[in-house]
DNA sequence: TTCTGGCATAATGTATACAAATCCGGAACC
DNA sequence: GGTTCCGGATTTGTATACATTATGCCAGAA
């Protein structure tokens, strides 16, 4: 199967490495703080310490995992200062991209994202979390792709990844859920309107609300250790 | 505690061949476009292929160099829209940097702020450019550490490094140069009023204004194709 | 002359071997 | 009994060897 895909697939075992570790470390699998051993990992993926190394730098440089000279790595556990800190980045970035993408909407871009928010609705009225995740998710990045800044996105993306872990093991209480949706449908009504300023400062103040119940879950779940 | 933080000069060969070659980009040793033979800059630099392979995939992922599979590292080249794309972003950041400065300055604080403004000014006088620069970004550079945000300053001087390079080659024209210096008191008076939305407002302007400066001296240099 | 195909060369990707450092356990000493 | 120091085992850091892939040249044919 040498075709298109195999231009991606074929070399950079190490870009596959660092993308599987991504994926376990962002949906949870490697948990935070856990130590992760070079050669038990390499058995593990089958995969010899050169290209696994390689990953774990890459890792690093998001930071997703800290490395320690001569100890290893890590996978990084996020003080709540750390995801206040994040958070609040995150809100500029986002505020940002939402007056850009009043700027750039068209009608068929304000469709995809309505037509997500819809479904998105749908996952809420019928407490379907995994599902309305997902959507909320997807119509973020929407917005940070409408704002046609390369640089934004990758940004974007690289602070979401950090932060995804917690978002998916906060059960929101349900209150802030319904207001995190009429948020949502708040930011649609200003991307219909073009009304940059409004939509900044709506995503601003819908980030800051995400990471206050973030840290509420936080401080109610794991006073002490974990679970 | 990120004690640990003090070891890092003991070991890691390949971070202190990674902050080499950072330093080399940034400052233009290493030509934007140009092609890094890995086996070339290890005879250079005395060392190994792993560790050099680790730091490039450091740089890589600081967007400082460019790895395509098979075929190796070159530094970066930016486009008009990437330089335009990256102080986009860099705005918002200094924007959100400023205002968080306002809630957390001090007089001592200012007082030093107030200092290199000074000291910038008198190299402004003289026409000194090199010490102009320097001033300049220890200026923002304080500014984004009184934010007291670490992924702010992280990120801020992630994306500042890749600029750089273009920065320290954009020789002003004196207009702009006045208009900058102008600019620089009005943010001192800002944080001293501890006006946060003046101050986010006044640095997304200046931001602005050193893009367009940035991208007029590109234009200028280089119109069309060096041949 | 130009284009194509194949081969030689060089560069990158991966694996493994070796060196240095850390960690853990036990024994000796206070 | 507690503390300290030493030594083996484990782990990370670096170097080198081997495999795979790209590149460039040359020959031969249209």
């Amino acid at each position: 199967m040498d075709s298109a895909s195999a231009l991606i697939g074929r070399s950079a075992l190490h870009e596959a490495v660092a993308a599987r570790l991504r994926e376990m470390i962002v949906e949870g699998t490697l948990a935070p703080g856990a130590r992760l051993n070079e050669r038990e990992l390499c058995d593990q993926l089958g995969i010899s310490r050169t290209p696994l190394r390689e990953a774990l730098r890459a890792l690093a440089a998001d930071e997703l995992v800290k490395l320690t000279p001569n100890r290893g790595a890590q996978v990084v556990q996020l003080s709540a200062a750390d995801i206040a800190a994040t958070f609040q980045v995150l809100g500029a970035l986002e505020g940002l991209a939402g007056e850009l993408a009043c700027r750039n909407m068209t009608p068929y871009r304000l469709s995809v994202i309505a037509a997500m928010q819809a479904e998105m609705e749908a996952a809420h009225a019928r407490a379907d979390l995994p599902a309305y995740y997902r959507l909320n998710r997807a119509i973020h990045e929407r917005i940070a792709d409408a704002a046609a800044n390369p640089v934004l996105t990758r940004t974007h993306a690289a602070l979401n990844d950090r932060l995804h872990a917690w978002r998916f093991r906060s059960n929101f209480n349900l209150a802030k859920w319904n207001r995190a949706v009429a948020e949502h449908a708040d930011m649609l009504a200003a991307l219909r309107d073009r009304d940059g300023p409004r939509m900044r400062w709506l995503l601003e103040e819908h980030l800051a609300h995400k990471c206050e119940a973030v840290l509420e879950e936080l401080r109610a779940a794991a006073p002490g250790s974990p679970s």
